[in-house]
DNA sequence: TTGTATGCGTTATCAT
DNA sequence: ATGATAACGCATACAA
C-alpha cells in the first residue's frame, strides 16, 4: 500500500507554517500573504501533495460525488444517457460513483445503501425491472436524500424525474399508420407492465386508437418484454391467428422487441411492409440495418442524463423549487418498414 | 439538504453506553454482550442508521473504491468493459468511481487527479487518444498508487495490464487472407500509430505477410484512424491508385474504419469480396448486419474488464507479486467479405 | 464486556 | 495575515 502521503501539517512543518495557512493558500482564500502563498504552492508541488477530499468531505458534509443507479449498462440507452450525467456532472465540479443493478431489485437495494453510506450528494436512479414496492426510495425521501429518476420513473412517489415522453411518441407513430397509411388492424408488442415505460408505450398506443376512432382489439395486444426473443414469440403468438385475423400493422415496445418480430414475419414468409408494417422504438443502432430499415422513435437519451443530473445538483444545491417531472420529447425516424421510401 | 444523519453517537446516547460498544456491535465484532448487540441493531434500524463511510476510510486509510477512467463511454467496447470491472469489484466487496476524459489528455490528467484526491484504493485507466507523456503514470507510480491499464496499455512504464492480443488477432487475420484465399496485394488501413492498438494491429499485418515471403507494399498501408469517415477517406487513396496497383484485399484496423472503407468501395462500383475482400476488427453489433457482412475479429471485452479489476484488486491487498502483462486472445468471426460463406 | 483517549486530514471559528 | 483549537464520524489501542 501507498507509503503515507504528504498531508497539509508536512507542508507546514516544512515551511515553518501552521496548517492553517497552508489550507487558505492552497484553497485560494483572499487573506494569505502573497509571498507565503507562492512559497506553499511551491512545496505543494515540490512534494506531490494531492489534498485529501476524504477528510474534506467529513468536514464540509459534501462529497461532490453523485451516485447513479442503472438497471444495465450495456442497453445502448444508457451509456449515451451515462455520458450526459457525467458531462453535466463535469460542468458543475461533481463527480460520479456508477453503480448497476443488474435489473434485480436486491442487489438495487444493496448498492442504494452503498451509495447512501457514501454520503453521496444526491442519487440518480432508473429502476431495476424487478423492484415491486418503493420502500426505499421512500426511506431516501424521508431522509432527505436529494434523488432524481431518470428515464423509469416511480409515479405519485414525489421525487423529479426526467423521463422521455413515451405516450406521446407512441401516440405519434401509432397516428403515423393511422393517419398515413390508413392500416386497419394494429397490434402492440407491449412491454411488461410494471415498468413505466412499458405502460406509458401500451396507454400511448391506446390513446392513438380511441381520438382516431380507430378499431381497438385486445388479442392484438400481447406482452413481448424488452428482448428480442420476447418479440419473436409474441408475434408468433399473433400469426397463429387465422390470416384474416393477422395485424395489418404493428407497434413494438422497443426496436429488439420489433427486430424479434421481423424474424417471425419473415419465418411465415411474410413481407414487411407489403404484409405487415412494423414500427420499433428507441432508434437502435441496428434499425437502419436492417434489410427493411426499420422505422422507429429515438430517446433523446444524452439529454436526459444531462437533464437529470442537472436537476439533482439544483436540488443538492438547494435551488430545486417543487418536484419537477421533466418530460423531453422523441423523434420519429420514419424507414421503410412502416410503408414509407418504398 | 440533508437534517443531520444519525450517527453512532446517537445511538450510544439513546442507549446510554459508549460509542464503541455501537461501533463493535455493528461491525459483529465478537467481545460484545450478544443482549447489548442486538438492542444496538434494532436502535439503528430504527433510527434510520446508515454508517458514514467517509469516517472509516479516513480512519481506515482504505475507501473500497476503485477509480476507473474511460476515454469513451459510447465506444461499444467500453460499457461491456465496464460491466466486467463492476462485476469484479462488486464481487471483492469494492465500488468504481467512473470518469472519462473524452480522448482528451487535459482532461484525462483532471480526472485521475480528482481520483487520487478521492483517494480510490486504485486505478483503471484506458488511456486517452491525446496523451503523448507518461509523466502523470510515472507520478501515480512514484506514489505507490494501485494502477493496472486495460484496453489501451503503456508499455515498459512498469505497470500492470490487460490488453487483447491485438498483434496475434490481426495476424491470425492477415493471415486468413493469405492462406484461404491467397490474396496477393493485401492492403492495411491503419490507427494512429501513437495508441497501441494502432501499432500492433499494423504489427501483426506486417509479420503475417513477412512470415509467409507475402509482397509487402509501403503504399497499401494508408492511417485511417478509429472512425467511419477515417475509414472512407483512406480507401479512397487507395482507389486513386490505377485499378492494377489496387489492393484484392484490406485489413481495417476496426470495424467502424472498416464500414467507412465499404462506402467506398460500394461508390466505386465495386464489389465485395468478389473485387475487394475486406476485414474488420471489434465485432461492432453493426458488422453482421452490413450489406455484405463484415468479417472480424471480437475482442473479450467484458474479460478484459473483469481481469482488470481483479488484477488491480490483487494489487491494492498486497497479492500482486511482480508486475504482469494480461494479454487476453481474440476469436475471429468469419462472414461473407473476406470471401468465405459466399 | 465496556469505556476512554487519541488520531485520521481537513476546515470553521475565534483568537492574536 | 496567521495561529490554536475544536470538530466532522469512526476505529485502534489500551485501560478498567
Amino acid at each position: 500500500m501507498s507509503k503515507k502521503r504528504v498531508t497539509a501539517k508536512e507542508i507546514a512543518r516544512e515551511l515553518g507554517i501552521s496548517v492553517m495557512t497552508v489550507s487558505r493558500a492552497l484553497n485560494n482564500r483572499p487573506n494569505v500573504d502573497a509571498e507565503t502563498r507562492s512559497r506553499v504552492q511551491e512545496a505543494a508541488r515540490r512534494l506531490g501533495y494531492v489534498p485529501n477530499r476524504i477528510a474534506k468531505s467529513l468536514v464540509l458534509q459534501r462529497t461532490h460525488i453523485i451516485g447513479v443507479v442503472v438497471p444495465e449498462i450495456t442497453h445502448s440507452f444508457f451509456p449515451e444517457a451515462i455520458r450526459g450525467i457525467e458531462e453535466a456532472a463535469f460542468q458543475a465540479g461533481y463527480h460520479i460513483i456508477l453503480t448497476h443493478s443488474s435489473e434485480d431489485a436486491t442487489r438495487e437495494e444493496e448498492v442504494i445503501h452503498l451509495l447512501e453510506s457514501q454520503r453521496v450528494d444526491g442519487i440518480l436512479i432508473s429502476k431495476a425491472q424487478t423492484v415491486e414496492e418503493n420502500r426505499i426510495y421512500q426511506q431516501l425521501l424521508e431522509r432527505k436524500v436529494p434523488l432524481v429518476f431518470f428515464d423509469r420513473c416511480v409515479p405519485g412517489i414525489g421525487a423529479d424525474c426526467v423521463s422521455v415522453d413515451d405516450e406521446a411518441g407512441a401516440k405519434r407513430i401509432t397516428e403515423h399508420l393511422i393517419k398515413i397509411h390508413g392500416y386497419q388492424r394494429i397490434a402492440h408488442l407491449s412491454g411488461p407492465q410494471h415498468i413505466s415505460i412499458g405502460r406509458s408505450r401500451l396507454e400511448g398506443f391506446k390513446k392513438a386508437l380511441q381520438e382516431n376512432h380507430w378499431p381497438f382489439y385486445q388479442d392484438l395486444v400481447v406482452e413481448a418484454g424488452f428482448h428480442e426473443t420476447g418479440g419473436y414469440h409474441a408475434m408468433k403468438i399473433l400469426l397463429e391467428f387465422p390470416p384474416e385475423q393477422w395485424p395489418r400493422a404493428v407497434v413494438a415496445v422497443n426496436d429488439p422487441a420489433a427486430f424479434g418480430a421481423m424474424k417471425a414475419i419473415r419465418e411465415m414468409q411474410l413481407g414487411i411492409p407489403g404484409d405487415i408494417a412494423l414500427v420499433g422504438f428507441s432508434d437502435d443502432i441496428r434499425a437502419e440495418l436492417m434489410p427493411v430499415p426499420l422505422t422507429t422513435v429515438r430517446q433523446p437519451a444524452y439529454e436526459v442524463g444531462k437533464k437529470a443530473a442537472e436537476r439533482l445538483i439544483e436540488t443538492i444545491e438547494g435551488n430545486s423549487g417543487q418536484t419537477l417531472e421533466i418530460v423531453l420529447a422523441t423523434e420519429q425516424i420514419i424507414r421503410r418498414s412502416c410503408g414509407c421510401n418504398p
